[in-house]
DNA sequence: TCATTTTCTGTAAACACTTACACTATGGCG
DNA sequence: CGCCATAGTGTAAGTGTTTACAGAAAATGA
């Protein structure tokens, strides 16, 4: 069943039937009603392969994204894929782990498949090593590209992000304001958004005039970030003396480890020990006290890149850069 | 730059560059040589709709799930992504929302992109009503449907579920075991897995010999089942007089309001009340005390999901159905 | 050496659409 | 009534692959 055969039984040419599909407003009422009837009784449905030949697109975007179980990915994955269904754009997932090498073949298969344009995500895993950006600068020659958090200058590449060094700051303002004295910081991520959450640990201490103890940061390798493992880690820590009355984490998961071992410990929280996440998960709610966390607009985010791609692909002139501002989401883990 | 282009700078016929790029056997190494030399340099990528129109293929699969931002079916998203995408295969993702209509409209656009096989997801949707069926009946003319979690018996369409009735049963079963004696139970969802989990907790009490008392199922309405929203619903039961020292639920979330409504009361968990969830979530780790769950083997029904629909794509006979065993997985939240 | 098979390569016809261009009515207007 | 603009329709040429078929060249065997 082919645009051939619906022509014949409406008796008219296919260049008529394809500009019935096609919502073209050269064909007159009668012949769309008629063409129109003949399709719906047949449930004759166009080629997608033929069109994408004709009209080169499929109305595709590439999701590329490390890995769709994480809960901040899967939701960003939700908001983009709703706000591009409801533009009639499909998403093709590439869920491509976290080397650089996967990352680099994910780009390249959904290039192969001529989407119209991709959205990156785990920004976290953009160097700064220049070189492994290459693949991106060469993506972007022959498809629009978004990053997801990320920060990148080059053609063609626009960033949609959250002011994570501010929102750091804030989140650590915080606790400072509320009397704490010695912030934990645990992060995950040496790379860009990772090193801008550094930054706004430190630059709130400097507000204050305090001085940097090295001692209270503390790096977790991607693969030795599970709760157990951060509990354990700060157990670590107090044997060997190192004193803290706050946990700031670079992730939700993070400052859950922080609440284990506050528990294993016997420490009240917030009373003897503040805690505050970021990405301000569904399961802060879940814990007990509830996690105070940082909300970095990720709805904002999603509606935002996908407005940039339709004005891209529409061929207007977009910002290369979009910021905005996150927020820190007070609950029962800090206190007031 | 096409398979024209490529054609001439190699010197040879597009047929020849053709079949260099499908791996025919039929070009002597020499040729192979040459012409795989001149698409390196020229970055030529093959065009993926005209070669689609040709093989009448994109190597595609539609994954339609109610909502990607769900932790369980983001888990069942990767899952199947990497299995998919290890066998060449790319996923289009569809995340319809769980009304009949939008599902229906998903597996519509899903169908228009002509990809090879569909994977649907939250089966707790498909209802019994057998008119609201007809569009996976309709959809399985086209293209082969595999259903996760899912029961439906009808030609290309395959099932690969749980056993969620038993699994459920073992759970209540080791309640009843470590002494409770009044489970509540809580759910959300009414069709078949639904029931089939409904059934499990019926079945527990009956092999006891214990009558089940109605007061104790609580069913969640899928916009009133936050962490709130269960917490308060049993204090209420609280008030009502209902009296229970045990909590069942059909999924992990539920489980958590439990634990809450527990802290709001006072409660110790296990020893004034145990709880178990359902789906084994990764935040079963997050909440104090760990969360018993039931893992209801969500990696090995994917994979299997995966190989029936390669063994279907390669024309073999595939099981309609296939059923994988829970398991109860015994944490803190639950009495030895 | 010649017939026969095998190996390699090219020609051209699909594949199912879109769309530029040409053509035919049709109606308005002088 | 002729002229022209316009609306509606059809013809045919793309779009970039795959692949059946044919043909040429090389290898094999008698």
């Amino acid at each position: 069943m082919n645009i051939y055969d619906i022509s014949k039984r409406a008796g008219v040419s296919i260049a008529t039937v394809s500009r019935v599909l096609n919502d073209s407003p050269h064909v007159s009422p009668a012949t769309r009603q008629r063409v129109m009837a003949v399709i719906n009784d047949s449930g004759y449905v166009p080629n997608a392969f033929a069109r994408g030949l004709g009209l080169n697109t499929m109305k595709t975007i590439g999701l590329l994204c490390p890995d769709a179980s994480d809960p901040y990915q899967a939701q960003a994955l939700a908001y983009l894929e709703n706000a591009f269904r409801s533009r009639n754009y499909d998403c093709v997932l590439s869920c491509t782990g976290k080397t650089l090498e996967a990352r680099i073949t994910g780009v390249e298969l959904l290039k192969s498949r001529h989407v119209d344009g991709m959205v990156l995500m785990g920004s976290s895993f953009i160097e700064n090593n220049d070189k492994d950006n290459d693949y991106i600068r060469q993506a972007a020659k022959s498809v629009p590209l978004i990053l997801l958090n990320g920060s990148f200058a080059c053609e063609r590449v626009y960033c949609v992000l959250c002011d994570d060094q501010r929102a750091t700051m804030e989140a650590a303002q915080h606790l400072l304001d509320t009397g704490c004295k010695r912030i934990l910081y645990l992060y995950h991520s040496k790379n860009y958004s990772g090193r801008k959450k550094l930054a706004g640990y430190r630059a709130a201490l400097k507000n204050k005039g305090m001085a940097l103890d090295e001692s209270l940061l503390c790096y977790f390798d991607q693969d030795k970030m599970s709760v157990q493992d951060v509990r354990d880690h700060l157990l670590e820590l107090d044997k060997k003396g190192v004193a803290f009355d706050a946990v700031l984490a670079s992730e939700d998961s993070l400052a859950i480890g922080a609440m284990k071992y506050a528990r294993a410990t016997g420490k009240r929280i917030p009373e003897e020990m503040s805690v505050v996440g970021y990405n301000n998960s569904n399961f802060c709610l879940f814990t007990e006290p509830e996690l105070t966390s940082v909300d970095n607009k990720l709805k904002a985010i999603c509606d935002h890149i996908v407005e940039t791609m339709m004005g891209v692909l529409d061929g207007k002139e977009m910002p290369q850069k979009t910021v905005f501002t996150g927020e820190v989401v007070l609950r029962q883990s800090t206190r007031k």
